[in-house]
DNA sequence: TACCTTTACGTCAAAAGTACGTAAAGATTT
DNA sequence: AAATCTTTACGTACTTTTGACGTAAAGGTA
Protein backbone atom coordinates (compact mmCIF):
# COMPACT_ATOMS: atom_id res chain seq x y z
CA UNK A 1 0.00 0.00 0.00
CA UNK A 2 2.25 2.50 -1.20
CA UNK A 3 0.80 6.04 -1.14
CA UNK A 4 2.10 8.11 -4.55
CA UNK A 5 0.52 11.13 -3.60
CA UNK A 6 3.17 12.19 -1.30
CA UNK A 7 6.14 14.01 -2.77
CA UNK A 8 8.73 11.82 -0.92
CA UNK A 9 7.42 8.47 -1.83
CA UNK A 10 7.56 9.66 -5.44
CA UNK A 11 11.12 11.41 -5.21
CA UNK A 12 12.66 8.38 -3.36
CA UNK A 13 10.79 6.10 -5.74
CA UNK A 14 12.50 7.53 -8.67
CA UNK A 15 15.88 7.66 -6.87
CA UNK A 16 15.88 4.19 -6.32
CA UNK A 17 15.13 3.49 -10.12
CA UNK A 18 17.75 5.79 -11.11
CA UNK A 19 20.72 6.48 -8.42
CA UNK A 20 22.87 3.98 -6.74
CA UNK A 21 21.75 2.92 -3.54
CA UNK A 22 23.56 3.02 0.02
CA UNK A 23 25.54 6.16 -1.33
CA UNK A 24 24.94 9.41 -0.87
CA UNK A 25 26.42 12.96 -1.53
CA UNK A 26 26.10 16.03 1.16
CA UNK A 27 27.26 19.47 0.18
CA UNK A 28 28.56 21.92 2.47
CA UNK A 29 28.48 24.85 0.61
CA UNK A 30 30.17 27.77 1.99
CA UNK A 31 30.00 31.59 1.82
CA UNK A 32 31.34 34.52 3.38
CA UNK A 33 28.89 37.53 4.09
CA UNK A 34 29.47 40.30 6.87
CA UNK A 35 32.82 38.67 7.78
CA UNK A 36 31.10 35.07 8.67
CA UNK A 37 30.96 32.14 6.92
CA UNK A 38 27.67 30.74 6.46
CA UNK A 39 26.51 27.29 5.19
CA UNK A 40 23.55 27.15 3.22
CA UNK A 41 20.96 24.50 5.22
CA UNK A 42 17.52 23.37 4.03
CA UNK A 43 13.93 23.18 5.74
CA UNK A 44 12.29 20.02 5.53
CA UNK A 45 8.71 20.00 4.57
CA UNK A 46 6.14 21.41 6.95
CA UNK A 47 8.85 21.26 9.76
CA UNK A 48 11.19 23.02 11.54
CA UNK A 49 14.57 20.52 10.97
CA UNK A 50 17.40 21.52 8.79
CA UNK A 51 19.70 19.74 7.40
CA UNK A 52 22.65 19.95 4.31
CA UNK A 53 21.73 19.82 0.93
CA UNK A 54 22.48 16.45 -0.42
CA UNK A 55 21.57 14.04 -3.08
CA UNK A 56 22.33 10.87 -4.73
CA UNK A 57 24.58 9.41 -7.42
CA UNK A 58 22.53 8.64 -10.67
CA UNK A 59 23.90 4.88 -12.15
CA UNK A 60 25.80 6.55 -15.15
CA UNK A 61 27.03 9.68 -13.64
CA UNK A 62 30.75 10.28 -11.84
CA UNK A 63 30.43 11.22 -8.20
CA UNK A 64 31.85 14.75 -8.94
CA UNK A 65 29.26 15.31 -11.64
CA UNK A 66 26.48 14.71 -9.41
CA UNK A 67 28.21 16.73 -6.59
CA UNK A 68 28.23 19.22 -9.35
CA UNK A 69 24.35 18.89 -10.06
CA UNK A 70 23.24 18.46 -6.27
CA UNK A 71 25.04 21.91 -5.76
CA UNK A 72 24.27 23.69 -9.11
CA UNK A 73 20.44 23.11 -7.92
CA UNK A 74 20.62 24.66 -4.44
CA UNK A 75 22.94 27.43 -5.47
CA UNK A 76 21.87 28.14 -9.33
CA UNK A 77 25.76 28.88 -9.70
CA UNK A 78 27.60 26.43 -12.48
CA UNK A 79 31.38 25.76 -12.20
CA UNK A 80 31.38 25.41 -8.29
CA UNK A 81 34.18 24.99 -6.83
CA UNK A 82 34.03 21.85 -5.25
CA UNK A 83 36.33 19.53 -3.04
CA UNK A 84 35.69 16.25 -1.68
CA UNK A 85 36.50 15.91 1.81
CA UNK A 86 35.90 12.82 3.62
CA UNK A 87 33.42 9.56 3.39
CA UNK A 88 30.88 9.23 6.00
CA UNK A 89 31.10 5.34 6.28
CA UNK A 90 30.04 4.50 9.44
CA UNK A 91 27.42 1.53 9.35
CA UNK A 92 25.51 3.70 12.02
CA UNK A 93 25.63 7.30 11.88
CA UNK A 94 22.64 8.56 13.28
CA UNK A 95 19.48 7.61 15.31
CA UNK A 96 17.28 6.71 11.53
CA UNK A 97 14.19 6.43 13.31
CA UNK A 98 14.78 9.83 15.23
CA UNK A 99 15.50 11.20 11.59
CA UNK A 100 12.84 10.09 9.96
CA UNK A 101 10.11 10.82 12.36
CA UNK A 102 11.26 14.63 12.17
CA UNK A 103 11.41 14.80 8.47
CA UNK A 104 7.80 13.45 8.49
CA UNK A 105 8.75 11.10 6.02
CA UNK A 106 7.05 8.14 5.61
CA UNK A 107 9.27 5.64 5.61
CA UNK A 108 7.09 2.36 5.79
CA UNK A 109 6.09 3.07 2.09
CA UNK A 110 9.41 3.37 0.82
CA UNK A 111 12.07 1.00 -0.13
CA UNK A 112 15.47 2.17 0.15
CA UNK A 113 18.69 0.92 2.08
CA UNK A 114 19.06 0.59 5.88
CA UNK A 115 22.19 3.03 5.97
CA UNK A 116 23.60 5.59 3.61
CA UNK A 117 27.40 5.78 2.86
CA UNK A 118 28.15 9.47 2.09
CA UNK A 119 30.59 11.57 0.28
CA UNK A 120 31.47 14.34 2.06
CA UNK A 121 32.10 17.62 -0.40
CA UNK A 122 32.24 20.88 0.18
CA UNK A 123 31.55 24.37 -2.11
CA UNK A 124 33.33 27.68 -2.21
CA UNK A 125 31.47 30.42 -3.59
CA UNK A 126 30.87 33.97 -3.92
CA UNK A 127 28.12 34.34 -1.51
CA UNK A 128 26.28 37.07 -3.02
CA UNK A 129 25.81 35.69 -6.29
CA UNK A 130 23.69 32.23 -4.79
CA UNK A 131 20.08 32.17 -5.76
CA UNK A 132 19.09 29.64 -2.87
CA UNK A 133 16.16 26.95 -3.98
CA UNK A 134 15.05 24.37 -2.23
CA UNK A 135 14.52 20.73 -3.78
CA UNK A 136 11.07 19.39 -3.49
CA UNK A 137 11.41 17.66 0.03
CA UNK A 138 12.07 21.01 1.34
CA UNK A 139 10.54 24.31 2.19
CA UNK A 140 13.36 26.61 2.32
CA UNK A 141 16.80 27.16 1.79
CA UNK A 142 18.71 29.72 3.38
CA UNK A 143 22.13 30.68 4.67
CA UNK A 144 23.10 29.81 7.80
CA UNK A 145 26.09 31.74 9.93
CA UNK A 146 28.22 28.97 10.99
CA UNK A 147 28.16 29.95 15.11
CA UNK A 148 24.53 30.09 14.53
CA UNK A 149 23.52 26.79 12.80
CA UNK A 150 20.86 24.81 15.08
CA UNK A 151 20.91 20.67 15.72
CA UNK A 152 20.70 19.60 12.28
CA UNK A 153 19.22 16.08 11.09
CA UNK A 154 21.44 13.18 10.33
CA UNK A 155 24.61 13.88 10.87
CA UNK A 156 25.43 16.66 9.15
CA UNK A 157 26.66 18.77 12.19
CA UNK A 158 29.48 16.14 12.65
CA UNK A 159 29.56 16.72 8.77
CA UNK A 160 30.12 20.55 8.69
CA UNK A 161 32.33 20.48 11.18
CA UNK A 162 34.85 18.05 9.51
CA UNK A 163 34.24 20.44 6.33
CA UNK A 164 35.83 23.19 7.93
CA UNK A 165 38.75 21.48 9.26
CA UNK A 166 39.28 20.70 5.67
CA UNK A 167 39.03 23.90 4.77
CA UNK A 168 41.51 25.00 7.56
CA UNK A 169 43.88 22.73 6.22
CA UNK A 170 43.91 24.30 2.71
CA UNK A 171 44.27 27.42 3.79
CA UNK A 172 47.45 26.84 4.83
CA UNK A 173 48.75 25.43 1.40
CA UNK A 174 47.28 28.26 -0.82
CA UNK A 175 44.94 31.64 -0.12
CA UNK A 176 41.25 30.54 -0.89
CA UNK A 177 39.59 32.86 -3.94
CA UNK A 178 36.64 31.27 -4.50
CA UNK A 179 34.51 32.87 -1.53
CA UNK A 180 35.34 36.21 -2.62
CA UNK A 181 33.80 38.37 -5.42
CA UNK A 182 36.24 39.23 -8.45
CA UNK A 183 37.70 41.80 -6.99
CA UNK A 184 38.53 42.77 -3.23
CA UNK A 185 40.91 44.58 -0.60
CA UNK A 186 43.52 43.30 0.88
CA UNK A 187 41.49 43.47 4.18
CA UNK A 188 39.01 41.80 2.88
CA UNK A 189 41.25 38.62 2.03
CA UNK A 190 42.38 38.74 5.79
CA UNK A 191 38.71 39.36 6.93
CA UNK A 192 38.13 35.94 5.31
CA UNK A 193 41.25 34.42 6.23
CA UNK A 194 40.75 35.30 10.19
CA UNK A 195 37.31 33.69 10.17
CA UNK A 196 37.97 30.24 8.31
CA UNK A 197 41.03 30.20 11.07
CA UNK A 198 39.28 31.43 13.72
CA UNK A 199 42.05 33.84 14.94
CA UNK A 200 43.14 36.81 13.98
CA UNK A 201 46.07 37.81 11.88
CA UNK A 202 48.17 40.80 11.97
CA UNK A 203 47.29 43.36 8.44
CA UNK A 204 51.46 44.27 8.14
CA UNK A 205 52.59 40.68 8.10
CA UNK A 206 49.35 39.34 5.78
CA UNK A 207 49.97 42.48 3.62
CA UNK A 208 53.37 40.92 3.28
CA UNK A 209 52.61 37.41 2.79
CA UNK A 210 50.03 37.64 0.35
CA UNK A 211 52.27 39.74 -1.61
CA UNK A 212 55.26 37.92 -1.34
CA UNK A 213 53.00 34.60 -2.65
CA UNK A 214 52.81 36.36 -6.14
CA UNK A 215 49.20 35.89 -7.05
CA UNK A 216 47.83 39.29 -6.31
CA UNK A 217 47.23 41.22 -9.40
CA UNK A 218 46.69 45.09 -8.21
CA UNK A 219 44.41 47.21 -10.02
CA UNK A 220 44.37 50.81 -10.82
CA UNK A 221 40.74 51.53 -8.94
CA UNK A 222 40.33 51.72 -5.12
CA UNK A 223 37.29 50.42 -3.28
CA UNK A 224 35.19 53.64 -3.04
CA UNK A 225 32.93 54.87 0.01
CA UNK A 226 34.97 53.62 2.67
CA UNK A 227 35.02 55.55 5.85
CA UNK A 228 38.55 55.50 5.69
CA UNK A 229 41.50 55.66 3.29
CA UNK A 230 40.54 54.02 0.27
CA UNK A 231 42.00 50.44 -0.39
CA UNK A 232 43.37 49.02 -3.60
CA UNK A 233 40.96 46.34 -5.59
CA UNK A 234 42.90 43.29 -6.25
CA UNK A 235 42.31 40.64 -8.20
CA UNK A 236 43.29 36.87 -8.50
CA UNK A 237 45.82 36.41 -11.25
CA UNK A 238 45.80 32.66 -11.15
CA UNK A 239 43.61 31.93 -14.09
CA UNK A 240 42.78 28.55 -13.44
CA UNK A 241 40.78 27.11 -11.05
CA UNK A 242 42.13 23.56 -10.16
CA UNK A 243 38.54 21.98 -8.24
CA UNK A 244 36.72 19.42 -9.87
CA UNK A 245 34.23 19.10 -11.92
CA UNK B 1 21.97 -20.68 -17.51
CA UNK B 2 24.63 -19.71 -14.53
CA UNK B 3 27.48 -22.21 -14.39
CA UNK B 4 27.84 -22.24 -10.05
CA UNK B 5 30.74 -24.35 -10.54
CA UNK B 6 32.90 -21.44 -11.41
CA UNK B 7 33.98 -20.14 -8.02
CA UNK B 8 34.24 -16.34 -9.93
CA UNK B 9 30.39 -16.95 -10.08
CA UNK B 10 30.08 -18.44 -6.27
CA UNK B 11 31.64 -15.48 -5.37
CA UNK B 12 30.10 -12.62 -7.01
CA UNK B 13 26.73 -14.26 -5.98
CA UNK B 14 27.71 -14.23 -2.35
CA UNK B 15 28.90 -10.68 -2.87
CA UNK B 16 25.71 -9.65 -4.73
CA UNK B 17 23.89 -10.43 -1.82
CA UNK B 18 25.83 -9.48 1.36
CA UNK B 19 27.37 -6.26 0.60
CA UNK B 20 26.65 -3.05 -1.13
CA UNK B 21 26.36 -2.49 -5.00
CA UNK B 22 28.18 -0.15 -7.49
CA UNK B 23 30.71 0.21 -4.40
CA UNK B 24 34.20 -1.50 -3.52
CA UNK B 25 37.21 -0.99 -1.80
CA UNK B 26 41.07 -1.08 -3.39
CA UNK B 27 43.68 -1.58 -1.09
CA UNK B 28 47.43 0.12 -1.35
CA UNK B 29 49.32 -1.81 0.66
CA UNK B 30 52.68 -0.35 1.41
CA UNK B 31 56.39 -2.01 2.37
CA UNK B 32 59.51 -1.01 3.18
CA UNK B 33 62.20 -3.55 1.97
CA UNK B 34 65.85 -3.19 0.57
CA UNK B 35 65.45 0.64 0.39
CA UNK B 36 62.67 0.39 -1.97
CA UNK B 37 58.70 0.54 -1.75
CA UNK B 38 56.50 -2.17 -2.17
CA UNK B 39 52.56 -3.02 -2.83
CA UNK B 40 51.53 -6.33 -2.15
CA UNK B 41 49.41 -7.52 -5.73
CA UNK B 42 47.38 -10.40 -6.96
CA UNK B 43 47.62 -12.57 -9.79
CA UNK B 44 43.96 -13.78 -11.10
CA UNK B 45 43.61 -17.18 -11.57
CA UNK B 46 44.92 -19.03 -14.75
CA UNK B 47 46.06 -15.85 -15.67
CA UNK B 48 49.09 -13.36 -15.78
CA UNK B 49 47.60 -10.38 -14.90
CA UNK B 50 47.67 -8.44 -11.81
CA UNK B 51 45.44 -6.26 -9.53
CA UNK B 52 45.39 -4.36 -6.65
CA UNK B 53 43.83 -6.42 -3.10
CA UNK B 54 40.47 -5.03 -2.95
CA UNK B 55 36.75 -6.27 -1.80
CA UNK B 56 33.49 -4.90 -1.14
CA UNK B 57 31.48 -3.41 1.64
CA UNK B 58 28.78 -5.58 3.85
CA UNK B 59 25.53 -3.76 4.00
CA UNK B 60 25.64 -3.83 7.74
CA UNK B 61 29.47 -2.45 7.93
CA UNK B 62 31.97 0.86 8.10
CA UNK B 63 33.85 1.15 5.44
CA UNK B 64 36.67 1.34 7.63
CA UNK B 65 36.04 -1.80 8.84
CA UNK B 66 35.55 -3.34 5.07
CA UNK B 67 38.61 -2.07 3.79
CA UNK B 68 40.99 -3.03 7.60
CA UNK B 69 39.02 -6.98 6.81
CA UNK B 70 39.95 -7.05 3.41
CA UNK B 71 43.52 -5.74 4.15
CA UNK B 72 43.73 -7.92 6.70
CA UNK B 73 43.42 -11.22 4.86
CA UNK B 74 45.86 -10.33 2.58
CA UNK B 75 48.30 -9.37 4.80
CA UNK B 76 47.75 -11.66 7.76
CA UNK B 77 48.08 -8.94 10.25
CA UNK B 78 45.58 -6.76 12.25
CA UNK B 79 45.02 -3.09 13.31
CA UNK B 80 46.48 -2.25 10.08
CA UNK B 81 47.62 1.61 9.59
CA UNK B 82 45.13 2.57 7.08
CA UNK B 83 44.55 6.04 5.44
CA UNK B 84 41.59 6.43 3.21
CA UNK B 85 43.01 8.86 0.47
CA UNK B 86 40.81 9.24 -2.36
CA UNK B 87 37.50 8.08 -4.18
CA UNK B 88 37.65 6.83 -7.93
CA UNK B 89 33.76 8.01 -9.40
CA UNK B 90 34.64 8.24 -12.42
CA UNK B 91 31.86 6.91 -14.74
CA UNK B 92 33.93 5.13 -16.88
CA UNK B 93 37.07 4.24 -14.91
CA UNK B 94 38.27 1.57 -17.40
CA UNK B 95 37.75 -0.64 -20.72
CA UNK B 96 35.22 -3.25 -18.36
CA UNK B 97 34.53 -5.67 -21.32
CA UNK B 98 38.63 -6.07 -22.13
CA UNK B 99 39.26 -6.10 -18.15
CA UNK B 100 36.94 -9.37 -18.02
CA UNK B 101 38.19 -10.58 -20.52
CA UNK B 102 41.76 -10.19 -19.45
CA UNK B 103 40.39 -11.74 -16.13
CA UNK B 104 38.89 -14.98 -17.45
CA UNK B 105 35.61 -14.12 -15.16
CA UNK B 106 32.60 -15.34 -17.35
CA UNK B 107 31.05 -11.65 -16.87
CA UNK B 108 27.35 -13.17 -18.94
CA UNK B 109 26.72 -15.39 -16.14
CA UNK B 110 27.14 -12.65 -13.21
CA UNK B 111 24.38 -10.20 -11.80
CA UNK B 112 26.95 -7.54 -10.97
CA UNK B 113 26.67 -3.50 -11.16
CA UNK B 114 27.87 -2.04 -14.72
CA UNK B 115 30.11 0.10 -13.02
CA UNK B 116 31.81 0.65 -10.03
CA UNK B 117 33.09 3.38 -7.48
CA UNK B 118 35.83 3.29 -5.13
CA UNK B 119 36.99 4.16 -1.98
CA UNK B 120 41.02 3.80 -1.85
CA UNK B 121 43.15 3.42 0.76
CA UNK B 122 46.91 2.68 1.28
CA UNK B 123 47.87 0.62 4.51
CA UNK B 124 51.27 1.10 5.67
CA UNK B 125 52.77 -2.18 7.06
CA UNK B 126 56.05 -3.78 8.35
CA UNK B 127 57.15 -5.91 5.79
CA UNK B 128 59.08 -8.09 6.94
CA UNK B 129 55.76 -9.37 9.20
CA UNK B 130 53.39 -9.61 6.41
CA UNK B 131 52.35 -13.15 5.27
CA UNK B 132 50.78 -12.39 1.74
CA UNK B 133 48.22 -14.86 0.57
CA UNK B 134 45.54 -14.67 -2.23
CA UNK B 135 42.18 -14.68 -2.25
CA UNK B 136 39.63 -17.03 -4.22
CA UNK B 137 39.83 -15.30 -7.06
CA UNK B 138 43.20 -15.20 -7.78
CA UNK B 139 46.70 -17.58 -7.51
CA UNK B 140 49.08 -16.14 -5.88
CA UNK B 141 49.88 -12.85 -3.72
CA UNK B 142 53.39 -11.10 -3.50
CA UNK B 143 55.06 -7.94 -3.11
CA UNK B 144 56.24 -5.93 -6.08
CA UNK B 145 58.71 -3.33 -5.98
CA UNK B 146 57.21 -0.12 -7.07
CA UNK B 147 59.23 0.93 -10.20
CA UNK B 148 58.84 -3.08 -11.32
CA UNK B 149 54.71 -2.68 -11.52
CA UNK B 150 53.25 -4.33 -14.45
CA UNK B 151 50.39 -2.64 -16.00
CA UNK B 152 47.48 -4.10 -14.36
CA UNK B 153 43.70 -4.72 -14.47
CA UNK B 154 41.20 -2.13 -14.03
CA UNK B 155 42.63 1.34 -13.35
CA UNK B 156 44.87 0.18 -10.91
CA UNK B 157 47.77 2.15 -12.00
CA UNK B 158 46.40 5.20 -11.69
CA UNK B 159 44.98 4.24 -8.10
CA UNK B 160 48.82 3.26 -7.22
CA UNK B 161 50.11 7.03 -8.30
CA UNK B 162 47.31 8.62 -6.69
CA UNK B 163 47.97 6.80 -3.22
CA UNK B 164 51.83 7.61 -3.55
CA UNK B 165 50.99 11.40 -4.02
CA UNK B 166 49.08 11.08 -1.16
CA UNK B 167 51.47 9.11 0.94
CA UNK B 168 53.92 11.94 -0.09
CA UNK B 169 51.88 14.82 1.46
CA UNK B 170 51.58 12.77 4.52
CA UNK B 171 55.50 12.35 4.85
CA UNK B 172 55.53 16.34 4.90
CA UNK B 173 53.75 16.86 7.79
CA UNK B 174 54.64 14.07 10.59
CA UNK B 175 57.57 11.01 9.98
CA UNK B 176 56.19 7.57 9.22
CA UNK B 177 56.71 4.72 11.26
CA UNK B 178 54.37 2.28 10.33
CA UNK B 179 56.51 0.65 7.50
CA UNK B 180 59.62 0.35 9.79
CA UNK B 181 59.86 -2.52 12.53
CA UNK B 182 59.97 -1.56 16.13
CA UNK B 183 63.50 -0.47 16.37
CA UNK B 184 65.33 1.25 13.68
CA UNK B 185 69.03 3.12 12.41
CA UNK B 186 68.27 7.20 12.10
CA UNK B 187 70.42 6.00 8.43
CA UNK B 188 67.31 3.62 7.93
CA UNK B 189 64.51 6.11 8.45
CA UNK B 190 66.23 8.15 5.87
CA UNK B 191 66.22 6.12 3.64
CA UNK B 192 62.78 5.32 3.86
CA UNK B 193 61.65 8.89 3.63
CA UNK B 194 64.36 9.33 0.76
CA UNK B 195 62.72 6.48 -1.21
CA UNK B 196 59.25 7.90 -0.69
CA UNK B 197 60.03 11.38 -1.95
CA UNK B 198 61.90 10.10 -4.23
CA UNK B 199 65.19 12.33 -3.57
CA UNK B 200 68.16 12.14 -1.55
CA UNK B 201 67.95 14.36 1.64
CA UNK B 202 71.02 15.60 3.43
CA UNK B 203 72.08 13.46 6.65
CA UNK B 204 72.78 15.88 9.18
CA UNK B 205 69.64 17.70 8.08
CA UNK B 206 67.75 14.85 8.19
CA UNK B 207 69.38 14.13 11.76
CA UNK B 208 68.77 17.55 13.02
CA UNK B 209 65.45 17.61 12.09
CA UNK B 210 63.95 13.91 13.16
CA UNK B 211 65.62 14.63 16.48
CA UNK B 212 63.76 18.48 16.92
CA UNK B 213 60.35 16.16 16.08
CA UNK B 214 60.92 15.18 19.54
CA UNK B 215 58.74 11.79 18.59
CA UNK B 216 61.99 9.55 18.45
CA UNK B 217 63.46 7.79 21.54
CA UNK B 218 66.90 6.35 21.36
CA UNK B 219 67.57 3.05 22.72
CA UNK B 220 70.76 2.04 24.39
CA UNK B 221 71.86 -0.65 21.60
CA UNK B 222 72.93 -0.53 18.32
CA UNK B 223 72.59 -1.87 15.36
CA UNK B 224 75.38 -4.83 15.19
CA UNK B 225 76.57 -6.51 11.92
CA UNK B 226 76.80 -3.20 10.16
CA UNK B 227 80.34 -2.73 7.76
CA UNK B 228 81.06 0.47 9.60
CA UNK B 229 80.13 2.79 12.83
CA UNK B 230 76.86 0.86 14.45
CA UNK B 231 74.45 3.44 14.45
CA UNK B 232 72.08 3.77 17.45
CA UNK B 233 68.53 2.39 17.85
CA UNK B 234 65.65 3.98 18.05
CA UNK B 235 61.95 3.80 18.74
CA UNK B 236 58.90 6.10 17.89
CA UNK B 237 57.97 7.58 21.37
CA UNK B 238 54.28 8.52 19.70
CA UNK B 239 52.19 6.01 21.37
CA UNK B 240 49.13 5.80 19.77
CA UNK B 241 48.59 5.14 15.86
CA UNK B 242 46.21 7.50 14.69
CA UNK B 243 44.66 6.02 11.85
CA UNK B 244 41.20 4.34 11.08
CA UNK B 245 40.49 1.11 11.98
C1' DT C 1 99.22 1.16 10.15
C1' DA C 2 97.06 3.86 6.55
C1' DC C 3 92.72 4.47 4.48
C1' DC C 4 87.84 4.48 3.67
C1' DT C 5 83.02 4.81 4.82
C1' DT C 6 79.51 5.92 7.98
C1' DT C 7 77.64 7.95 12.08
C1' DA C 8 76.64 11.73 15.16
C1' DC C 9 77.22 15.46 16.07
C1' DG C 10 78.32 21.02 15.00
C1' DT C 11 78.67 25.69 12.37
C1' DC C 12 77.13 29.30 9.59
C1' DA C 13 74.37 31.78 6.28
C1' DA C 14 70.06 32.34 3.77
C1' DA C 15 65.13 32.37 4.03
C1' DA C 16 60.87 32.60 6.28
C1' DG C 17 58.06 34.11 9.94
C1' DT C 18 56.80 37.45 13.69
C1' DA C 19 56.63 41.83 16.31
C1' DC C 20 56.11 46.31 15.74
C1' DG C 21 56.95 51.46 13.55
C1' DT C 22 55.03 54.95 10.62
C1' DA C 23 53.60 58.18 6.91
C1' DA C 24 49.72 59.06 3.95
C1' DA C 25 44.65 58.95 2.97
C1' DG C 26 40.27 59.96 4.14
C1' DA C 27 36.70 60.86 7.28
C1' DT C 28 35.12 63.07 11.84
C1' DT C 29 35.42 66.24 15.69
C1' DT C 30 36.71 70.63 17.70
C1' DA D 1 40.53 75.24 9.23
C1' DA D 2 42.94 72.54 12.33
C1' DA D 3 43.30 68.69 15.17
C1' DT D 4 42.05 63.93 15.70
C1' DC D 5 40.99 59.32 14.59
C1' DT D 6 41.05 55.08 11.95
C1' DT D 7 42.78 52.47 8.26
C1' DT D 8 45.89 51.45 4.54
C1' DA D 9 50.38 50.44 2.60
C1' DC D 10 54.32 50.24 3.22
C1' DG D 11 59.07 49.43 6.11
C1' DT D 12 62.48 47.74 9.91
C1' DA D 13 64.35 44.61 13.15
C1' DC D 14 64.52 40.42 15.42
C1' DT D 15 63.76 35.35 15.78
C1' DT D 16 63.03 30.88 14.11
C1' DT D 17 63.45 27.56 10.51
C1' DT D 18 65.70 25.63 6.73
C1' DG D 19 69.70 24.30 3.95
C1' DA D 20 74.70 23.87 2.73
C1' DC D 21 78.59 22.07 4.50
C1' DG D 22 82.59 20.75 8.32
C1' DT D 23 84.44 17.19 11.21
C1' DA D 24 85.80 13.91 14.85
C1' DA D 25 84.95 9.25 16.34
C1' DA D 26 83.71 4.36 15.22
C1' DG D 27 84.48 0.49 12.81
C1' DG D 28 85.79 -2.00 9.01
C1' DT D 29 89.29 -3.02 4.83
C1' DA D 30 93.89 -2.55 2.01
Amino acid sequence: MIDYNNPAVRYYQQVSDECIHYLSIDGVIFGFHQNQLNVLLLRWKGTNEWSLPGGFIKKKESVDEAAQRVMQERTGLDKLYLQQFHVFGEATRYDQEETWRKTTIPLQHIKWSERTISLGYYALVEHSKVVPSPDFLTDECRWWPLNEIPSLLFDHNHIIDVAIQSLRKQLTDQPISHLLPETFTIPELQRLHETILGYPLDARNFYKKVMASGTLERLSERRAGTPHKAPYLYRFAGTGHDAVG
